[in-house]
RNA sequence: GCCCGGGUGGCGAAAUCGGCAGACGCAAAGGACUUAAAAUCCUUUUUCCGGAAACGGGAGUGUGGGUUCAAGUCCCACCCCGGGCACCA
């Protein structure tokens, strides 16, 4: 019985092959790889750890960016594996999050339910694609024997402060010993509780991660967003402010990332500086990176939330003041920022004294101070910052001019690097030798000091969620304490009704037999962040089924050392919208653990490559409401997982943005039915195939051991530059070669199956052991586990080669010479061939630019 | 506004160090096979001018300049598209 007419007839039967290697590889755990000491583990390998950023599994299931990277890495680890490497290739499951708990709010339905049915969705269609993880490493965020190490990690921390004068973390237990006293040691830990402003959604009636606002307003939903004071757990990322940019530093990441993290992270060298205030026995500290335009300084601003507004605001400015802030506490940040075209703000009435000249000036209030960054409190010098330039123009404050510009300079603010002027302490100095003169002032009268602010900001570590990370944390007379490793995991409570609160209260104190630990302490009602199993998840991969410890020592320092560089994973791949805070979050997990002497390097991630968005057929992002949303599960029923994987590689080079094209399936499908005819032919119009009579056990003639050759070394540099694209063309130029041979040698056949292998795994194992069972001298397979082939020098090297003749830059003919040809027996030719006469005879040869084996430059007048 | 990424045929793209622009694929056209179609195989395909053709000549990598014997590639200025950031003193 033939296929149905309407249906298209299969290039080739990828239906049954692809099942078939797919359950040959579950069944022999093909891609299983033994930790040191293990059996099966050889220690004569190097190691090559490649790793891919792990699913959120949605309920969508896997969409077409899912296996882009994916594939990459899988062509990677194939290839590496077949060099003989020892390759960890895992896969697991970034599983807690908001989808999840929102389905079981809707529902009643336990959010472990979705979220397991999620994963197998996701598992199985992973496996569809035959990558070749290690699946005996699986792991899960939101498993129990997972988050103990989660919670256990975030102990460490807890228990932890920063050392300045080491700029390493070190237990508390040595602040203990020096007898500090518990208030003080709270003070210091790496994990802290304090009152900070957070999101408030009035409108979903709970508070969100800022990553959750976007445009001031509720990602779901759309709802407006208000800050509001909380207690809140933070982790004290700031303190590695300096390490997570400078350690940037011996990273193959792309430049783009590390200025981007540095941005974030955005340290700023500067000085705090006191202004008593005039009146009064108080003063306000300012910071600022401009020292040296102190006498330049003709008012002040403070935050509107600034502390000190209140006993600074005389009685005749009460109402403005009082207006002002109640008109800025009711903005929402979007109205604060992206609408403030026009600046805003009041004065107090007060007035500060300058400590370089006893100048007395305003004190205002403005909302272009944040109360966040620095003292939330800046002297404003209008003549050399847009910002207070912008404000003093507006509210007609003077403007004083203490820097001199270079000569030329047309701006009216300026805000670069000059000459003081108009300043006695430093008249003449340039500007950074100005800068330190008076920081060294400042600081002899204690008036000011040299300091760093960072806009990065402490880690607001808690969410008023369900379905996260417990703390391992209990409450005991008003004061925090550890649970002891023993008691871990702690474990969510389900609940009847997971609906947010409505109050500030976390959906968990709802639990009340779960939140009462004993008579006099309660649990910790908070959760953990997403991005808390993210944070280390690439460390338990090296031992995934460990109980006692997150990771074996050995098994650690085995994948995540051993290369002699600052990153354990060799390569890590994924997408840009991690650039910043998961890559940021994991790297201070990791320095904090690297500090404390639990991992062997001081970064996780050596290389790092971000793949292309894949763009709908429209040019357009792909999403449900465009409908142009390719289903990766119909694109393998019709073409196989080989044209998808190959697609996906050969649709532009990996990092690149680039649009879906069914057409273009299409053509890598055909060119996979032309390997298959290489080596299979069919007489009927089914799926009954006889090996080629062209096959043969036969020499191979130089033409095609040229190509051949030619083709190993480009498939090999190109997995190594992850071009994969220019690979798979090279394939093609060698399939095209092979088809129009008469006598398809077997040997050539087989090599050109190694090359394919990485890309298209199914069909490759297929065809090798077709042709394995013909010809049975070839090795046994699987394919995958024999070695990557070696190109031969001897083949590469042309007898001849092409010469362009160009005259003036203009080509105007071509030379077939022989290859060792000299330069100078070249020029000689060139000028001597009829084609270059016809343009130079009658002028004047100039000069002759002869570049070897490309191409002779006759320059006539 | 600032910071990235990108602009090459009808389309996706290629071009190791400045050395023949357009490999490979898609689409299109023609041919072979077929009663016919699909599939497959072969050929053509940047564009303009001349030529029956072989071929010859000119132009051409967003725009305008520059460096060079030679520029997609290096330098300067600008335009357009995509993404990110948002007053951090």
């Amino acid at each position: 019985m033939s296929e149905p007419s309407t249906e298209r007839r299969r290039q080739y039967p990828f239906h049954q092959i692809e099942p078939k290697w797919q359950q040959y590889w579950e069944e022999h755990k093909t891609y299983r790889m033994p930790n040191p000491g293990e059996h099966g583990f050889d220690p004569s390998k190097p190691k090559y750890y490649v790793l891919d950023m792990f699913p959120y599994p949605s309920g969508d299931g896997l969409h077409v960016g899912h296996p882009e990277g994916y594939t990459a890495t899988d062509i990677v680890s194939r290839y590496r594996r077949k060099q003989g490497w020892n390759v960890l290739h895992p896969m697991g499951w970034d599983a807690f999050g908001l989808p999840a708990e929102q389905y079981a709010i809707k529902t009643g339905q336990h959010p472990s339910i979705t979220t397991g049915r999620n994963v197998n969705r996701f598992r199985s269609q992973l496996k569809r694609l035959g990558f070749c993880y290690d699946w005996d490493r699986e792991i899960n965020t939101t498993d129990p024997e997972y988050y103990r190490w989660t919670q256990w990690i975030f102990l460490q921390i807890y228990n932890s402060y920063f050392d300045e004068s080491t700029k390493t973390a070190r237990p508390v237990s040595e602040l203990e010993a020096q007898g500090l006293s518990r208030e003080e040691i709270d003070a210091r830990r790496l994990a802290y509780v304090a009152e900070v402003q957070v999101n408030w959604c009035p409108g979903l009636g709970t508070v969100l991660a800022n990553e959750e606002v976007v445009d001031g307003k509720s990602e779901v939903g759309g709802f407006p967003v208000e800050r509001r004071p909380l207690r809140q757990w933070m982790l004290r990322i700031t303190a590695y402010g300096d390490r997570l940019g400078d350690e940037l530093e011996d990273l193959d990441w792309p430049e783009g990332i590390k200025r981007h993290q540095r941005e974030w992270i955005g340290r700023s060298e500067g000085a705090e500086v006191k202004f008593s205030i005039d009146g009064r026995d108080d003063s306000i500290t300012v910071f600022t990176t401009r020292p040296d335009t102190l006498f330049g300084a003709t008012y002040m601003v403070l935050a509107p939330e600034h502390a000190l507004v209140d006993s600074i605001t005389t009685p005749d400015q009460k109402a403005a003041v009082e207006a002002y802030r109640q008109q800025v506490a009711s903005k929402s940040d979007m109205e604060r920022t992206a609408l403030a075209k026009v600046k805003t703000g009041v004065a107090t009435g007060g007035y500060a004294i300058n400590p370089v000249n006893g100048e007395r000036i305003p004190i205002w209030i403005a909302d272009y101070v944040l109360i966040s960054y620095g003292t939330g409190a800046i002297m404003a010098v209008p003549a050399h910052d847009d910002r207070d330039h912008e404000f003093a123009t507006q509210f007609g404050l003077p403007i004083r001019e203490v820097v001199q510009a270079p000569a030329g300079n047309t701006e009216q603010c300026f805000t670069g690097d000059g000459i003081s002027i108009n300043s006695p302490l430093m008249d003449g100095l340039p500007t950074q030798e100005a800068k330190r003169k008076i920081t060294a002032w400042l600081e002899e009268r204690a008036l000011g000091r040299k300091t760093i602010n960072y806009k990065l900001r402490d880690w607001l570590f808690a969410r008023q969620r369900y379905w996260g990370e417990p703390f391992p944390v209990i409450w005991r007379d008003g004061k925090h304490e550890a649970l002891p490793e023993s008691e871990l995991p702690v474990i969510p409570p389900p609940l009847e009704d997971y609906k947010p609160s409505g109050t500030a209260e976390a959906p968990l104190s709802k639990a009340t037999d779960w939140v009462r630990y004993s008579d006099h302490a309660q649990r910790e009602t908070n959760t953990m962040p997403q991005w808390a199993g993210s944070c280390w998840y690439y460390l338990r991969f090296t031992d995934a089924r460990n109980n006692s410890r997150f990771a074996g020592e050995d098994a650690e320092r085995y994948w995540m050392g051993h290369n002699h560089k600052p990153g354990g994973v060799d390569l890590y791949v994924g997408g840009t919208e991690h650039a910043v805070l998961h890559l940021l979050y994991a790297r201070f997990w990791h320095k904090v653990l690297y500090d404390l002497g639990y991992v062997s390097t001081p970064e996780p991630f050596q290389k790092l490559v971000n793949q292309g968005l894949i763009l709908g057929e429209d040019g357009q992002k792909m999403s449900k409401s465009r409908g142009n949303v390719i289903n990766p599960d119909h694109v393998i029923a019709e073409y196989g997982a080989d044209s998808l994987r190959l697609f996906e590689m050969f649709m532009g080079p990996l990092e690149q943005v680039k649009p879906w094209s069914t057409k273009g399936v299409e053509g890598v499908y055909r060119f996979l039915g032309r390997v298959w005819r290489l080596f299979m032919e069919s007489a009927d119009e089914g799926d009954t195939y006889t090996l080629s009579p062209k096959v043969q056990d036969a020499n191979a003639p130089m033409p095609l051991l040229k190509v051949l050759h030619e083709t190993i070394r480009k498939v090999g540099a190109d997995v190594e530059a992850m071009a994969f694209n220019t690979a798979i063309s090279q394939m093609m130029i060698c399939t095209n070669e092979l088809t129009s041979a008469e006598v398809r040698p077997v040997s050539v056949l087989a090599t050109f199956l190694h090359l394919l292998n990485p890309y298209a795994p199914h069909l490759s194992e297929e065809l090798y052991s077709l042709l394995h069972a013909n010809f049975p001298s070839l090795p046994a397979g699987p394919l995958s586990e024999l070695p990557w082939p070696k190109f031969e020098e001897k083949y590469l090297i042309e007898d001849t080669i092409e010469v362009v003749l160009q005259v003036n830059g203009k080509v105007r003919g071509k030379l077939e010479v022989p290859a060792n040809m000299d330069a100078e027996a070249l020029k000689a030719l060139a000028l001597s061939s009829d084609r270059t006469q016809e343009h130079i005879a009658g002028k004047e040869v100039r000069n002759v630019i002869v570049v070897p084996k490309r191409l002779v430059n006759i320059v006539v007048k």
